[in-house]
DNA sequence: ACGCCAAGGTGACATTGTCACTGAAGCCTC
DNA sequence: GAGGCTTCAGTGACAATGTCACCTTGGCGT
């Protein structure tokens, strides 16, 4: 399957050398998820990098008592650093990566990895700021979980994955594992979202009456 | 100040030839932190690059209502990678690391830093792991918090805190810091604990008298 | 029309977080 | 050693969140 020339794509490569980005598209290769399957999980560690081309990955981590919270999306243009830290510590974790929407990725291999984030100043301070991002990201869940409230939360939530029509197609239980929380609990918030008149819902649907309020909610506190 | 040849004491670097040590040994800096200072903070990002001779750091994050929750412990021989992070990506974050014991430090400058990251292997691996580990450890952290029970994750603290006689010298607020909750939360757990025998307290200092069983509490999911 | 299943609602209860106090232990200073 | 101060810990009431068991509803296929 051919792409193009993704080496545009991506801020570390775009601006290397024409030699260096010919022999890139020569070794990586292009790999596709459908909607809906794992990228990677505690059972399917990827032993090359992975470099996103178009699509989003949802990556989450779940509990023994089934219960599940994202952590952050990776999007186009963005490298999927978590698969690589599970590969080089050999620790046990429970994160997995989703495709959301259908994933075009580039994959290289080890050894040219390696050999880019030595050779080229560009490249490897792309890849250590793609860690740092993620380390970020972690950082703000933390702070979100130990320190955040609920309402706030999902107000947040329902108005970052809104559409263009302030319309979401979620259910109850779905926002819940955004979340890390049970249904119950967003089912009680949403209907109080919806007794003050922020939002509607039918039946595996949302829409945001209220978006200013919405918003108001998000950001206090 | 001196503190002989320290190039020893790190993984990615005591492998590395002499000619390059002897190098590092003339570019890098020691420093010294004395116990309960801060080594970092958001007001407060080192520009180079640090890693641990000898103490330990405590990573935490704390919330704009006052309460805080401890990340991970920097340890000697590690480095401490979220420096670098907050230095790369430019964004807001609020954890800071605070000197438990007496710290003694090496920061290497960005350019050295960079040459060795682009020349040597073992340097390189050295770092990509400290990254991963850390990003293992937050998650760690987000499962946790997210979904573990007080009770247990107290437990847990108490056995890692302990000393080698199974006493601990931490004030109730201080456990409270470690797990990101109130101390009213850790007060009324350790009084439970103290009901059930596992434990006795007095003012600021905790020993355990079960270990056996405080374990299997632990351990209990 | 019927049954099935996923989505969502509800009430009771447990756990955890918050608030406003009170009491108690250790340490100064005189 | 008697007050007085500060830090540490205990308590009860209540709010927020998590858990459980069970019920209702809407949509779908046959």
């Amino acid at each position: 399957m051919s792409i193009g020339d993704w080496t545009e794509s991506f801020l570390g490569i775009r601006n290397l050398p024409r030699g260096v980005r010919d022999k890139l598209l020569r070794e990586a290769r292009v790999v596709k998820f459908a909607a809906g399957t794992q990228v990677f999980g505690p059972e399917n560690i990827p032993d090359s990098l992975m470099f996103l081309h178009s699509g989003s990955i949802r990556v989450s981590q779940s509990s023994e008592s089934g219960r599940e919270i994202v952590l952050y999306r990776v999007e186009a243009g963005e490298s999927c650093v978590l698969t690589t830290a599970c590969m080089l510590s050999e620790e046990a974790y429970n994160a997995e990566g989703i495709a959301e929407t259908e994933v075009v990725a580039i994959t290289l291999p080890k050894a040219s990895f390696d050999r880019l984030a030595s050779e080229e100043n560009s490249f490897r301070a792309f890849v250590f700021q793609a860690y740092s991002r993620r380390l970020i990201d972690l950082l703000r869940v933390v702070d979100d979980v130990a320190f955040g409230r609920m309402d706030v939360r999902l107000a947040q939530r329902l108005l970052a994955l809104a559409d263009d029509d302030q319309q979401l197609k979620v259910t109850h239980q779905a926002l819940a594992s955004e979340l890390g929380t049970a249904r119950e609990v967003v089912s009680r918030i949403l209907n109080d979202f919806q007794k003050r008149n922020l939002i509607a819902q039918t039946r595996g649907q949302i829409s945001i009456l209220n978006a200013r309020d919405l918003k108001r909610l998000a950001e206090s506190v």
